[in-house]
DNA sequence: GACTAAACGAGACGGTACGTCGAGTCTTTGT
DNA sequence: ACAAAGACTCGACGTACCGTCTCGTTTAGTC
C-alpha cells in the first residue's frame, strides 16, 4: 500500500507525559492523607512530585480536578466480597477488610478528602464519595442475600442498613473519639450488625414500620 | 508617695465590655455552623457581630482562642439524663435527644468545628471535643447502671460502648452518607444498641474477650 | 460652640499615609530614570521605597497610574523664562536651562518614560507628555514676542517652531547619537535657532508659504 | 571497509533552509515596526512567519541575535547621495530622502528598535545603530565638501554637524511631539541647516570655539 | 529511487514575574 | 483606656509568558 501518511493519534502524550501524571497523582494522595483536603496546596504536591506547579495547573486546571482524578484512580482497588458459607463470618470478614482499607494509604487519602466540608461541595468529589459508598453497599448485598436464602437472616433485611451498622462504629472511632481501630473493633461491629439484622431491625424502611 | 494607681482587678471589663463579648461569641458560633471551621474568618465574625476585627484580635489574639471560648460557652447546655424506669425507653430518649441536639444550632456549630482536621490539632479545641464526648458517656452511665440493676442488661456492660453504638449511626449518616436524620433513625439506633447490650457484646473489653 | 460632631474630611489619610506616598513616588522616578518604563516593575519600586508591593497596587491599581502620578508630581519644577533684554542671550539661557533639566533626575525620569513606545499609548502619560511640551512652548513665547517687539525677529515668527529648533539637537544627541550634551551644544543650538528665526524660516506655517 | 560516510562540509544546509530564514527575518522586521522592540515576542514572529518558535530559537538562540540579523539585512538599502550642483538643493534632497526612509518599512523597523532603551544595551544592536548613523554622515560629506569647493559654505564646515542639524527636527517630531512629518518639514530643516552652515556655526568643534 | 542526516513541527515542561487575595499587625483618631 | 477605621506587611495563589527539552515528521542532498 502506498504510505497513508495519516496523522495517527499519538498513543502517548509528548514529552515526559505519563511519568509526570503518575508522580503527581501519587503525590496528591500522599498529601491528602497527610495534610487533608483543606490544607492541600498545589505547590506542595508539585514539590513532592518533583514537578513544577505550572505543570499541574496546565493538566488539571484546578485543585478540585486534581484531587478528583487522584481519587478516581484509587477507586479501582476494590474489596473482595467474602463467601464463607456463613453470614457471621462473612460480616466479620467485611468488617476486617474495611478496617484494613481505612488504615491503608488509599483509605486515609480517601477519608481525608471525603470528610472535608468544602470538598463535599465539589461535584466531582461528591460523586466519588457517592460511588465509594455505593460500592460498600454492593459488597453487602450478596452476603445478606445469601444469609436470607440460608435462613440465617429474616426476609426483607436491607443490605444497606446492614453495612451501615457494620461500618458506623469504625467511622465513629476514627472521626469522633479518635480511638485506635483494630480487629477487635471490627469483630464487635460485625456481631452487633448480625444481632440487629437477625432481630429484624435492619429491614427495608417500608417493612420496618410494621416490624 | 505619688499615686501608685492601684491596679485592682477589674471585676468587669471597662467600656462596652460584655456586650461586645456576647455578640462576638454568638457570631462565632453562627459562622461556625454556616461555613465551618476551616473557612471561618475573623473578619466575617467581626462583620456579623457589628464589631471591628481589631477588637477581636485584641481580646482573643487568635482564631483558635476565639473558637475555643465560643465553644466552651456553649457546652453548658446539657442533655438531661432520662429515667423512665426502662432501659429501652431510656436509650430511645437518649438517642432522640442526641438527634435534636445535632439539628440545633449548638450541635451544628460544635460539629462543624470538631470534625475539622485542622481544628483537631488545636489543643484547646481538642480538649473541648474530649469533654463533649465524656459528657455523652456520663449520660449513658446511670441509664446502663440502672438497667443492670433491674436485670435488663448483663453485668459488665460498658456504658461507653453502649453510647458509642447508640450514636455511631447518626454520625455516619451525618458525615458519610449525608442522609437525613430523624426520629426513626434514633429509634433504630436505640434498638440496635439495646440488642447488642443485652447480648453481652458491649461489655468492658477485659470481659468481652471471653464473652 | 459645643460639639459639631461633623465627620469632617480627614485632612490626612489614616495610617502611615503620606510618608508612603512620597517614598513610593520618589522611588518610581528613580526606577524610571535607571531602568526605563518598559522594564519598570512594581515590585522593584516597592523594594526601593521600603514598602510592600500590595500597598502600591492598593493605592495606584496599575503601573500606569503610578507612573502617571509620579510624573505629574514632578511637573511643577518649571524652568524660569529668561528676560535678558536680548533674544540671543534669552535663547541661550533657554537652551542651557533645558540641558540642565535633561541631565537632572527630573529630566531623566521624564524622558525615560515619555520616549517609550508603550508608555505613549497610556492616555495619562500621553497627556503629561503633551503638557510638558506645551510648557516648553510657553517658555519660548514671551522671548519670541519680546524679540519681535524689539525688532530682533521678523513679525510672524512662530515661538513653537523656535523652541523646536532649539531643543531638537539636544534630543538628537540624547536619543540617537548618544553624544554627551554640554553647554557648547546648547549654545550652538541657540545660535542655529536665532539664525533661522531671523531669516524668517520659523514663521507660522500659513505665512511660511509665502515667506 | 564499507563506506564510513565522509562527513564533508555541506555546502548548503539541509532542510527547508533559506526560505525559513527569509520569512523569519521579514516577519521580525514587520513585528518590530508594529509593536516595537520591547514588546517583540519570538512566538509572535514565529506565528507571523508560519514557523514554529523552536525553529527560531534553534537558529538564532536569542531574540537579540534575531533582531540584530534582521536589521543588518535591512541596512543595505542605502540612500543615494544627491549631486545637483548646489548645496541648497542637495540638502533639500537629503532631507526629503530621509523623510521618505523614515516613513517606509525599513525606517520604521529600524527606529522602533534603535530608540528602545533596552535594545541600546545589546552590543550587536548598538553597533548597527552606530553604523546607521555613520552612514548618514558619509552621505553628507560629499555634499558639504562640494559646497565648500564651490564657495557656498565656509571652509571648516563639519559634515556631521550639518547632517545632525538636518535630521534633528525630524526626529524631534517623530519622537517627542508626534507631529506628522512631510516634505514641508524636510524643506524647512534643509533651510535651517543651510543657514547655520553658511553662518559658520557648524564648523568642526576645534574651530567653532573662535567662530 | 532508497537512505540518511539535518531541519522542522508540536507541545510538555521548568522557571520567573506578575497582579490578587486573605490574614494579622500597626498607627492614628474618636469617644 | 478602649474601640473604630484603615493602611500596611506578609505570604500564598493562580496566571502568563519565556526559553528549553524531547519526541515524531518532513525535506533535501547522497549512495
Amino acid at each position: 500500500m502506498h504510505s497513508t501518511p495519516v496523522l495517527r493519534e499519538r498513543v502517548q502524550p509528548i514529552g515526559r507525559g505519563s511519568k509526570v501524571r503518575t508522580a503527581v497523582l501519587a503525590a496528591t494522595l500522599t498529601e491528602l492523607a497527610e495534610t487533608g483536603y483543606a490544607a492541600l496546596s498545589v505547590d506542595d504536591v508539585a514539590r513532592r512530585a518533583g514537578v513544577h506547579k505550572t505543570t499541574i495547573y496546565r493538566r488539571w486546571q484546578t485543585r478540585e480536578n486534581l484531587v478528583g482524578e487522584a481519587l478516581a484512580e484509587q477507586m479501582a482497588s476494590g474489596i473482595a466480597v467474602p463467601d464463607t458459607g456463613n453470614v457471621a463470618t462473612d460480616l466479620r470478614e467485611l468488617a476486617r477488610a474495611f478496617v484494613g482499607w481505612l488504615a491503608g494509604p488509599s483509605g486515609r487519602a480517601m477519608l481525608a478528602t471525603i470528610l472535608s466540608q468544602d470538598a463535599a461541595r465539589v461535584p466531582d468529589i461528591a460523586a466519588i464519595k457517592r460511588r465509594l459508598i455505593d460500592e460498600r453497599f454492593r459488597h453487602a448485598e450478596p452476603v445478606v442475600i445469601r444469609g436470607i436464602e440460608r435462613g440465617e437472616l429474616p426476609a426483607g433485611t436491607d443490605p444497606a442498613e446492614v453495612i451501615k451498622t457494620l461500618i458506623a462504629p469504625m467511622y465513629l472511632r476514627l472521626l469522633v473519639t479518635a480511638e485506635p481501630i483494630d480487629e477487635t473493633t471490627a469483630d464487635q461491629a460485625a456481631q452487633v450488625a448480625l444481632l440487629a439484622a437477625r432481630a429484624g431491625v435492619l429491614k427495608h424502611s417500608s417493612e420496618t414500620a410494621r416490624g
